[in-house]
DNA sequence: ATAAATGCAAATAGTTTGCATGCCC
DNA sequence: GGGCATGCAAACTATTTGCATTTAT
């Protein structure tokens, strides 16, 4: 069900090459859905590929429009699948994540386009709060 | 028109001090405004004071609830002075930043709320796109 | 064949920590 | 005076880079 094949016909259109990496990668995401350069090297490990690739490959896939980047919140990058846009809130007691849809936002976001003047690309926005569980006993400590 | 004295009477009461550094730092937040930790020691490193100083003081403040940890987005973490809730915009080009009243995000964040029962802490949140300007001529290598 | 991509290893940047000393209250 | 805060230096984590080699096309 994953749509490689038309990534790599997408890359090698522009001269770029599907690797087994790049490949494990995809896969990676498309299983893993918003992960960071750590979490993704964890699950690609296995295959002998150095984290100095991981690094090199988001960074080529996410600049060739593949990727998505997002951002957790707390100083460090997280990728994607581009494609389906959508938001995420994440809890910041217990950290369980889920995704909210975009059309929620769009009205709140040409209104800010219209009063700013800026065309924003709200691609893909991390929200955090309290999910419904931890926001009834509120403080426990992690 | 500083708030510091203030800040410093907050302090007391929790039993912490207001030191030079705390103050330099807090001077340098109320002029820049959103600044990232290394913008932040530019500014106060005339005074001697160290980085680990300067990291250690932003978390202690952020804990306090004297600073908001803002993120730009980049996978760094930015601070500045809670009290006036905003957004910002940044233009991915040329990177000029602009205030966004968070009565327009109001009415969006209360409906995600009702849909996934989270309670959101929108308190801070960064968008990014093209300023008025740099949408006009796209893609103009910064 | 040839240019792109990877591995390896080292360099760099950013952030955190331990401990002795200094300074605010 | 007592304890919180800082400086110093080293450790640690995350990320990037150069270069020789491998590999997709």
């Amino acid at each position: 069900m994953s749509c490689i094949p038309r990534l790599t016909i997408m890359l090698r259109a522009c001269g770029y090459r599907m690797t087994s990496q790049r490949h494990a990668i995809l896969q990676a995401l498309h299983d893993g859905g918003h992960l960071s350069p750590a979490q993704i090297y964890q699950r690609v490990e296995s295959t002998g590929m150095t984290e100095a690739t991981v690094y090199r490959t988001l960074e080529f896939l996410a600049e060739n429009g593949i990727l998505l980047v997002a951002d957790r919140g707390n100083g460090h990058l997280a990728y994607e699948l581009s494609g389906e846009s959508h938001h995420h809130i994440i809890c910041r007691t217990c950290g369980a994540q889920m995704e909210v849809d975009p059309a929620l936002l769009a009205p709140a976001i040409s209104q800010m386009e219209s009063e700013t003047g800026y065309h924003l690309n709200a691609g893909h926005l991390t929200f955090f709060g309290l999910c419904p569980l931890c926001k009834q006993k509120p403080q426990e400590r992690a």
